[in-house]
DNA sequence: CGCAATTCAGTTGTGCACAACTCAATGGCT
DNA sequence: AGCCATTGAGTTGTGCACAACTGAATTGCG
């Protein structure tokens, strides 16, 4: 780990960006994993997975949504919305219903039974903090470190795609 | 997103947890995915995906490796690794032997054509680096926090499973 | 030695992520 | 009105993550 190859003798300071990044992409994929499992115990007992909880967490909060919208919110294609969310209709948390103005959208509503989870929802975030050992600065600071590297990392997604080469 | 729904008057900091860790659960899955997307389209020419990239990182580094050394290397277990690695197989860049000295564990080596890709594959990292828009400093950082979070998250779930309540 | 507990890889089943596609509804344009 | 590109949801197929399990090999203990 503390041996270094000398891959080529080239370029040092490039090199030094190879094995970081290495560090980089393991960790981000630890810590989104490790994130995951904790979630998973807390969320076992309110019968959700963590995508579906992520759903639920944007209806509780901005209330009846066509599938395109929340899809906007989670960063999701109805490619894996759509399953998800028939299992949440089948879990009786929330009703889907092709929209009368615009019949090619559906609107997501929250059942009684789903806006009632919300109560017993509310431990979860509390234990979740208490589970990083981070304070609100520290969770603060990361989160915007994070949200700089999504914003940095789609933009160059969308320049690498075309002509650009 | 600023405006509060004043949940319940009770306490306030808890409040101001609950919120923040939407965010960062939100935000570390949309960064997680952020750098699944750049990480697709550049492995794409290689013929990998991303877990497939992080094993032949694992197998480049360290050579010949059993299966459950190279589980704990990337905290994958063997209903993960089983079937990736039978691609990467089928792929023609690693074979997979018994041990003669345990039969019970499969030694994962490198083929000459996978040994051959870590050339082709070294232009990956400094192409994340440059998507991150990051510094090497900054890039550190963050690992570094990434990591103490997992290691933080791993131990409260450790702690977390039996009758702790 | 012989048997029970453990270890390791693999399988099965569920659910998520995403690409590529289908199909119906819509809206703009002539 | 008639046509066509676009939009929205859903489906299909591939691959990953994980829990629970199987089965063979090994280890430990009496």
């Amino acid at each position: 780990m503390t041996a270094t190859p000398a891959p080529s003798p080239e370029d040092t300071s490039d090199d030094a960006f190879l094995r970081l990044d290495e560090q980089i992409c393991f960790s981000l994929n630890a810590a989104s994993r490790a994130f995951g499992g904790v979630y998973r115990v807390l969320l076992k007992d309110l019968g959700l997975t963590y995508p579906q909880y992520l759903v639920m967490l944007v209806l509780w909060e901005h209330g009846e949504q066509p599938v395109k919208k929340l899809g906007e919110h989670l960063r999701l294609d109805s490619g894996t919305l759509s399953p998800l969310l028939k299992r949440l209709e089948t879990a009786g948390l929330v009703r889907r219903e092709r929209s009368a103005r615009d019949e090619r959208s559906v609107h997501v509503h929250l059942t009684d039974e789903g806006a009632a989870l919300r109560e017993r929802a509310r431990v979860v975030p509390r234990r979740i903090a208490a589970a990083t050992g981070a304070g609100l600065e520290e969770i603060r600071e990361l989160r915007a470190r994070l949200d700089r590297l999504t914003a940095a990392l789609d933009s160059a997604a969308l320049e690498e795609t075309p002509g650009c080469d």
